[in-house]
RNA sequence: GUCCCCGUAGCUCAGCAGGAUAGAGCACAGGAUUCCUAAUCCUGGGGCCGGAGGUUCGAAUCCUCUCGGGGACACCA
């Protein structure tokens, strides 16, 4: 095992002065068709003029002509009521293609009323090339229907395009920090750290599509109780390894010769002490020696409560322990992570920061703002901890952000919280310019999410905003009955059971269909169904129908079809699934804006369903079929479709990191 | 006691940062297969969006209160 587990050392690679204010940058653009952005959105398109998507956003497009008409309409409109236009799909399929707000939202500025001022623009936008009607409607809508050669237009669009198509410029290049995973070194990763990994990394590849420079990171937490329990469990599973009588050295006689308690005794550190043994032989094993007589000159590294008991045990065996453990535990998440299709751009590590003195930097930097003091908290209301005590401590002023109480750097034994260590973190992430940091953490930590943005709100002068995901529990589920989790019990379930048990592409599909912040049931026999009712199945289905059609035709190339004339595509279900398809880019936009990469796997299924309809029509109706050798243009225009819809389909599984298959049989 | 998340059809959940008559799947009942994959599709009934106020042209969506479920609450990570 070589000393290097991988861990990027990131700490201090920058002064504090060294952050990157994103304050410069100007008014978000309305680009989003329509789309109301989040407040963190506001300050980050670095291009005011970015109205030129990379592909085609037909709602983007109309926005805009809708924002010109209106302002061609009425003079002198504020930019702010521009920017409250909207065009978005009807909720009423009847009403067209697109509604628009613009004249509910002007009619006050315009002093007019809304359904005058809509009738009036209806005129206007009925003009533009693309539009076949447009009609006032309601309080003051104004429905509009594409012409349909302008929607089938889209799909050499698509083809052209490949996967990219969806690709945004919403992001405008903005450095965003994706974190996600970070679990603990100190086992293999089970389910409950699966939902985050998945959310997380689809969200990291949804920014990126949307136009984000995406960083994946990993957070490793190597320092700490937690580890240092971990480096005593490995140090006893190098003993076990080391010595023939393996009795000799059991959990019981080494937690009462060392006076420590061995909080990790699972089987999975067993290789970890082969490996130490292995590595070190017997030079690690404790001396026992003469109660109070130790060397003098070892007594500072050696390990106390050990000694007092008449064992020497220097603390270099224990960091060696310890590291072994962390590195040989982080490539075995790593390899996991792997298995789940996760691939992280940085690990960045807790001790390699504490040790670059990045806390101290962090802290002092807050220090300098005036945001640190020493104080006595108050007691937590309602039920106060028995072992509590009134105690000075090291606190940053979270109230100053929006916090409830004000929050401890230092434990009592003088060493740095979790909180300060994190503290760090972040700061090292603003340092490395980041101006967007998305934290995707368990629900369980939702206590923690306010403290966290008020640190990094006042390390970034407010100008870099802390976003953080949470992920509800998952609940697994066996043939209907709770799958218990207990290490003891050896019901603990893997991250890597889970994907031998039900395959990736279940495991991350699944995960996703869900809301993030909605408690969820994974049935382990449900996911792996190949029916309607399974998402993952349904989908992938259709992509694999689309790939039978195109084989049948002989694989034509995408660049060949893409010139092929569509003038024959006028099935309802035929231009219901270019809608769709004509509504992907749209779909990326708001799924990144609002963070939500559960509404991906909501797309891909409307659109294989509308591809199974579709499919299903050539069933009832011959003359509806794909390919029809009497007709060679109609089969050109249908396959052209067929290989759109297959290419959205790819682009939507390739940010959810599911495998598009070719063939299910 | 304080704070956070969630309450939408019998069940599981969407609802696109406020829009028009609130949608899917499952379940239930019926139907479609000489044909590019029936692992699919079609038809049907189902709702006081937990409740009460408020904000405005307009609320499932935003605000306040309230009820119910889950989670977190110095010195763990």
């Amino acid at each position: 095992m070589p000393p290097d587990d991988g861990v990027h050392q990131r700490a201090g690679s920058q002064p504090p002065e060294g952050f990157r204010p994103a304050a410069s940058v100007a008014r978000g653009c309305p680009s989003a068709g329509g789309l109301r952005l989040p407040p963190a959105l506001a300050y980050q398109a670095p291009d005011p003029n970015c109205r030129v998507p990379m592909t085609e956003n037909i709602f983007t497009l109309l926005a805009q002509e809708v924002r010109g008409a209106l302002a061609a309409l009425v003079p002198d409109l504020p930019a702010e009521t521009l920017a409250r236009v909207q065009v978005e799909p009807p909720r009423e399929a009847a009403h067209g293609d697109m509604a628009t707000n613009a004249a509910l939202v002007a009619a006050k500025p315009a002093r007019m009323p809304p359904p005058k001022l809509a009738a009036a623009l209806a005129e206007r936008l009925l003009a533009l090339p693309m539009v076949a009607e447009a009609a006032p409607a309601g309080p003051g809508f104004v429905n509009l229907r594409l012409r349909e050669d302008f929607l089938r237009a889209q799909i050499p669009a698509v083809l052209r395009a490949g996967e990219a198509f969806g690709d945004s410029t919403l992001g405008g290049g903005l450095k965003v920090n994706v974190e996600y995973v970070s679990a603990n070194p100190t086992g293999p990763m089970h389910v409950g750290h699966c939902r985050g990994a998945v959310v997380g990394d689809a969200l990291a590849n949804l920014l990126a599509k949307a136009g984000f420079a995406v960083t994946k990171e990993y957070y490793v937490n190597d320092a700490g109780n937690q580890v240092a329990a971990l480096g005593w469990a490995a140090y006893w599973r190098y003993l076990r390894a080391v010595t023939l009588d393996a009795d000799e050295w059991n959990a019981e006689a080494a937690e009462r010769r060392f006076g420590v308690t061995l909080q990790y005794r699972g089987d999975y550190l067993v290789a970890v002490g082969e490996a130490l043994a292995e590595r070190h032989g017997a030079s690690m094993m404790p001396q026992r020696i003469e109660a109070g007589a130790p060397p003098s000159e070892e007594t500072v590294s050696v390990f106390a409560p050990a000694l007092e008991r008449g064992w020497l045990v220097r603390t270099a065996w224990l960091d060696t322990a310890r590291e072994t453990a962390v590195a040989m535990m982080m490539a075995e998440i790593r390899e996991d992570l792997a298995l789940l299709g996760v691939t992280q751009d940085v690990f960045l590590s807790e001790r390699a920061l504490v040790e670059a003195g990045a806390v101290e930097g962090a802290v002092r930097l807050l220090q300098d703002k005036g945001l640190i003091y020493e104080g006595v908290l108050e007691p937590p209301k309602g039920k106060t901890p028995e072992d509590w005590e009134p105690r000075a401590q090291t606190l940053f002023r979270a109230t100053d952000f929006g916090d409830d109480v004000d929050r401890p750097l230092r434990k009592s034994d003088g060493t740095n919280t979790y909180f300060a260590n994190d503290i760090a973190c972040h700061a090292d992430k603003i340092a490395r310019g980041h101006a967007l940091l998305i934290d995707v953490w368990g629900a369980d930590h939702g206590g923690y999410v306010n403290r966290m943005q008020a640190a990094v709100r006042a390390l970034s002068d407010g100008k870099v905003p802390l976003e953080v995901v949470l992920c509800q529990i998952v609940h697994v589920m066996k043939a209907g009955e709770p799958v218990r989790m207990s290490k003891r019990a050896g019901t603990y379930v893997t991250l890597r059971d889970l994907i031998e048990e039900v395959g990736r592409d279940a495991v991350r599909f699944t995960m996703l269909t869900r809301k993030s912040d909605a408690q969820m049931e994974f049935d382990l026999d449900k996911v792996v169904e190949q029916t309607r009712d399974n998402p993952v199945f349904y989908v992938q289905y259709a992509h694999a129908r689309c790939r039978s059609v195109l084989r049948q035709a002989g694989d034509p190339k995408a660049a060949e079809l893409a010139s092929a004339p569509l003038a024959a595509l006028t099935d309802p279900a035929e231009m219901a699934l270019i809608r769709r398809i004509a509504a992907w880019p749209r779909t990326v936009e708001a799924a990144a804006a609002a963070r939500e990469p559960h509404r991906i796997a909501f797309f891909l299924q409307d659109l294989a369903a509308d591809f199974h309809v579709l499919w299903n029509r050539g069933r009832d109706d011959s003359t509806l079929r794909f390919i029809r050798a009497e007709e060679p243009e109609a089969t050109r225009a249908r396959l052209a479709l067929v290989a759109a819809t297959a290419t959205v389909i790819r682009s939507g599984l390739g940010v959810m990191g599911v495998t598009p298959v070719e063939e299910m049989r």
